[in-house]
DNA sequence: AGCAAAGTTGACGTTAACGTAAGCGAAACG
DNA sequence: CGTTTCGCTTACGTTAACGTCAACTTTGCT
């Protein structure tokens, strides 16, 4: 499918699900740093998997941002006991903010679902407060 | 404290714990409608029972936009039955959107949490991976 | 009178992650 | 050789909810 071991544009768009957009932007972000065969890009397989890392760390919440960081981190692939002790407490951290988050979210909802079973009563909270 | 029971907007202000910039935006957004003296706004208590209800519709994850609406709708006061419905079920849409929301990051978070406690592991995934 | 405080109206800036369109070059196909 | 097709770059648009000036006017107080 592939001559090198290298990827279009459009190839790497319907095996990840992304558009071109999404790609150029990415690079442009140095999150990937696809060859260039003249103008076109070709994406090798260290791109694809950084792609996927990326697509997984969006899944989890993180920026691009922070993927970034992430991947560079590992790139250069020194001081690994300190940097891999980093990347797990960027992880935990995250998952302490994701589970605060659902905390707020179900408490959002326990005080609408309140308002909800008290009925007709939710509903005059949304009524003018007495009239004037 | 007020004189025919209006509210500067500093007094507003620190009411509600808001910038005089957001009460501004709000009636730029058409969701309050501030007496005028002279070029200064004086907020009835009209103006307040609406915030209130705008800041925990805020809390509830409710859009201006959507809270506009719904304001809007109620200030008519026409048509009662049918609005009220209307509310009720925008309110239920809401909440099962939250609740979707709340189980998506759930999944991330227990998917998260899964890669985590394979410890290792999980760093490793965010490795390059395999050198070229 | 004089000055600081309070208020006002623009209007541009911010953040994230792309979408979208214009205009152009190269390549593959028949 | 002509024409789709693929791709490239540049650059403005989008969305929400305000933040942050700048440049005034008005009020309150001494």
């Amino acid at each position: 499918m592939d001559s090198e071991n290298v990827m279009t544009i459009r190839e790497m768009c319907e095996a990840f699900d992304v558009t071109p957009r999404t790609l150029r932007f990415y690079e442009a972000k140095e999150l990937l740093f696809p060859l260039r065969q003249g103008q076109r890009r070709l994406f090798t397989r260290r791109d694809r998997g950084r792609l996927k890392l990326i697509l997984r760390g969006k899944r989890f919440g993180f920026s691009l941002e922070e993927m970034r960081q992430l991947l560079d981190l590992y790139d250069r692939g020194d001081a690994q006991e300190e940097q891999l002790r980093r990347t797990y407490e960027v992880a935990r951290e995250r998952l302490a903010q994701m589970e605060s988050q659902r905390d707020e979210l179900n408490e959002a909802i326990e005080e609408l679902r309140g308002q909800l079973e008290w009925g007709a009563e939710m509903i005059a909270s949304f009524r003018r407060p007495a009239a004037e």
